[in-house]
RNA sequence: GGAGGGAUGGCCGAGCGGUUGAAGGCAUCCGUCUUGAAAACGGAAGUCCGCAAGGACCGGGGGUUCGAAUCCCUCUCCCUCCGCCA
């Protein structure tokens, strides 16, 4: 949510940024909401005037009830009728509030998609950082870098074979068994097996003795949550269509209750309502958790394998700051990401969102960080680093009391993809593919995996 | 699943229709005393909206009343006992 007094004594600035941001402008209509916020500041002022009345009556009550009765049950009858009117109002004026945007920081681009996002940095095994003149906005979404990363997998040890699909090899490994999974639970769920399984544990715990060691705060939040939670981080209302609610049959009455497509809700939703101490900032946690994604809209998308599922589990990490701090922090997040992975010896890139690409509306700048496929020759986003400022902090109401004694401030908050598993999977997958259907274990992961090759079994 | 009891300021806790924005205690802050501290004593102090007048706030929402922290309804949460259970 933005705050409230900036949009009124500054709409333009939030034309602005709905315009960048591409937000539908029939749901975030700001004429509208200027409209209704004159008309509710005018009803409460009626209101509040009414109710001094009434308070002086309620004195002359005391001693007199009879000469207050009449007048008294007159107001309480206006007053209703006002209060009335700004409960509709408000209704209207709080559902266009919602769909308003973050203020975009001023170092996001502009854009009118994914083509325009701005390449930050590539890297290549072996090679480093591509120069920087190597990058290209202009050459749309697969970018300047794609044309100067590898082309075949590139931890292969021969170049004479045809790369399989990520889906087939590890179909061969017995390890991703989607048809399984589908028998079990419908489309777009799959099991991992065996080796598969042993790899994601793996990255699991390369990644979270880092976190650990980076001081992070491990939490292990709950996966069910109320509306709250999720229109807090502004998953609601946007984004509910992509998540699962729960039948209300053998939930306690009363309940309801969503699946969080990430554990960033559940995780934020621990500070909800509370007051911090400046010393207490930043706070920085993590955590690892299933999530849970309708996948509504995308029904046709990424149908082989388990690029799309409805169910993968990720190292999330969250941090809770002040608006100094925040800066750093969202530099801190690229550098874990970075580190895992360089780590995993794997070629990716960096982009900055452009304002039509930058996922939900808190978000006030945002990067994606995408591993390179060198068998398949695409980029797929595996992580994901957002600056929401202070929108989730004053939707959750989350607060600290300055250092210096002053009035509490909202607090900021950054989110960022410690590892999507059932990517990077993918990602290890296809860079590690060998011509005999084995998969390579990347150095980093052979002491939690146990073997240096996954193959498929005789 | 069954049966009860609760929710009041930073914390504990009174109040059960008007003089209560709310007693009392603890904690906090400022004095006095002291070489300093503690103790003791005196004093100050809630949050939000509004330029102000003023308004709102006793878990949330609704109702009764001239008037509600107090009465009624409802929701949420917590506790106790029994049952079941990873």
């Amino acid at each position: 949510m933005i705050e409230v007094r900036e949009v009124r004594a500054n709409p333009d600035r939030m034309r602005e940024a709905i315009r960048k941001r591409r937000v539908d402008p029939k749901k975030a209509d700001l004429d509208r909401w200027l409209a209704l916020d004159g008309e509710l500041r005018e009803a409460r002022q009626r209101l509040e005037a009414l109710n001094a009345e009434k308070n002086k009556l309620a004195q002359l009550g005391r001693t007199d009830p009879n000469a207050a009765r009449t007048r008294g049950q007159e107001l309480r009858q206006q007053s209703r009728e006002i209060e009335e009117r700004i409960t509709t109002l408000q209704g209207e004026w709080q559902g266009i509030l919602d769909w308003f945007p973050n203020f975009p920081h001023p170092m996001m681009p502009s854009g009118e998609g994914e083509e325009d996002n701005l390449e930050e940095c590539a890297w290549i095994p072996g090679q480093g950082y591509l120069p920087k003149d190597k990058l290209d906005k202009a050459l749309g979404a697969q970018g300047g870098a794609a044309a100067f990363m590898p082309k075949h997998p590139v931890h292969a040890d021969s170049k004479d074979f045809t790369p399989a699909h990520h889906a087939d090899i590890g179909q061969r490994l017995g390890g991703v068994d989607t048809a399984q999974g589908a028998k079990v639970s419908g489309s777009r769920f799959s099991y991992l097996f065996g080796d598969v399984a042993r790899l994601q544990y793996a990255i699991q715990q390369l990644l979270v003795g880092r976190l650990l060691a980076e001081g992070f705060e491990p939490i292990v939040p709950p996966l069910l949550v109320r509306e709250r939670s999720l229109y807090g981080t502004s998953h609601f209302p946007e984004g509910r269509d992509q998540v699962y609610q729960i039948a209300s049959h053998n939930v306690e009455e009363g309940a309801e209750l969503f699946l969080v497509g990430s554990s960033e809700p559940s995780n934020f939703s621990y500070f909800m309502d509370r007051t911090l101490r400046e010393e207490e900032l930043p706070i920085r946690m993590f955590a690892s958790t299933p999530c849970f994604r309708s996948e509504a809209g995308s029904w046709g998308k990424d149908q082989r394998g388990i690029k799309r599922v409805h169910q993968f589990d990720k190292i999330e990490m969250n941090a809770l700051c002040t608006a100094e701090q925040a800066e750093e922090i969202y530099e801190q997040f690229r550098g874990v990401n970075e580190w895992l992975l360089q780590q995993l010896e794997m070629p990716y890139r960096i982009v900055e969102k452009c304002g039509a690409d930058a996922g939900y509306l808190a978000s006030h700048r945002q990067r994606d960080v995408e591993a390179w496929l060198s068998g398949l020759g695409e980029f797929m986003e595996v992580m994901t680093d957002t600056n929401t400022s202070d929108y989730q902090g004053r939707r959750m109401n989350i607060r600290y009391k300055p250092a210096d004694g002053g009035a509490p401030k909202v607090a900021w908050t950054l989110n960022d993809t410690g590892c999507a598993l059932g990517r990077i999977i993918i990602a290890l997958l296809d860079n590690y593919q060998q011509a005999d259907g084995s998969v390579k274990v990347p150095t980093a992961l052979r002491s939690y995996v146990g073997k240096d090759y996954l193959r498929p079994p005789t």
